[in-house]
Formats: structure tokens, C-alpha cells, sequence
DNA sequence: TTGCTGACTGCCT
DNA sequence: CAGGCAGCCAGCA
């Protein structure tokens, strides 16, 4: 069976290769870095549709006011959290301290998840 | 073409 | 701090 991909998925599947681990991004950061402003929609739809084959750190992208976005009593929610505890990243009463976790990529890290 | 739907956001109460 | 809401944009019926 075949996934019907877009270039601006790739884009955004690549891009959240490159979120170290202890770092989260939002949906609307991650689109940025990923070079679609305003595209923090197709983020989401992205992470949903990702084939599971590729190992993404999907766990890394929040919502921008710092909260998991999946529903809270889901078992997404609940292995978002237990996945970002592992990496490092403290969860507090459902939510996460931006200032501390968000991911902000030096030139370095950019140009490199630009080639990719 | 139209309308509705999201693992979203920012602004306003 | 919690809702409410319009704006956002690709995908699908």
C-alpha cells in the first residue's frame, strides 16, 4: 500500500528529526523551521499521518501554550508524557515550561535540517 | 466550487 | 487561568 506524501510533509518529518532529545517544539515552531509559515495545521495532520516505520519523535511537538495536545485522558496523552519524562523533559501538572524546553536551534543545527 | 474538519494559534472576555 | 472564537490551510466528500 502506498502513503500519498507531500513535499511539505517530508519537510516537516525531517525537521522533527533534528529535535534533540530534552526539547520539545510547538506545532506552529516546528512548521516554521520546516520553511511553511502558517503551517501548523499540515504539522499536525503530518505527525497523524507518520508511518510509524519512522521511528519519529513525534513526543517532542506540543502545543504552543506548553501542553500535550492530544486529548487528556487518551493513551496518546498519556505515552506523550511518559515518553517526554524519559527524555528529560519535566511535566508538571499537564504541562511543560517552554522557556527551559523549547528546542531553539542554533545556524548549525538549522543548515543542517535544511539539507535534509 | 462549497463546506467541514483537524494531535493549532493568538487575541479577547 | 479558563473559555470562546476567528483565522489558518490542506485534504476530502
Amino acid at each position: 500500500m502506498t502513503i500519498a506524501m507531500s513535499d511539505s510533509m517530508t519537510r516537516i518529518w525531517n525537521t522533527l528529526l533534528a529535535v534533540p532529545v530534552g526539547k520539545v517544539v510547538s506545532y506552529g515552531q516546528l512548521a516554521d523551521l520546516a520553511g511553511l509559515p502558517r503551517g501548523h495545521r499540515q504539522a499536525a495532520r503530518a505527525l497523524r499521518l507518520a508511518p510509524e516505520a519512522l521511528q519519529l519523535p513525534w513526543h517532542r511537538v506540543i502545543s504552543a501554550n506548553g501542553k500535550i495536545a492530544l486529548e487528556k485522558d487518551s493513551d496518546g496523552y498519556r505515552q506523550q508524557m511518559e515518553l517526554l519524562r524519559a527524555d528529560g523533559v519535566e511535566v508538571i501538572n499537564g504541562r511543560i515550561n517552554m522557556t527551559r524546553f523549547r528546542w531553539q536551534p542554533d545556524l548549525a543545527e538549522l543548515l543542517f535540517t535544511l539539507k535534509h
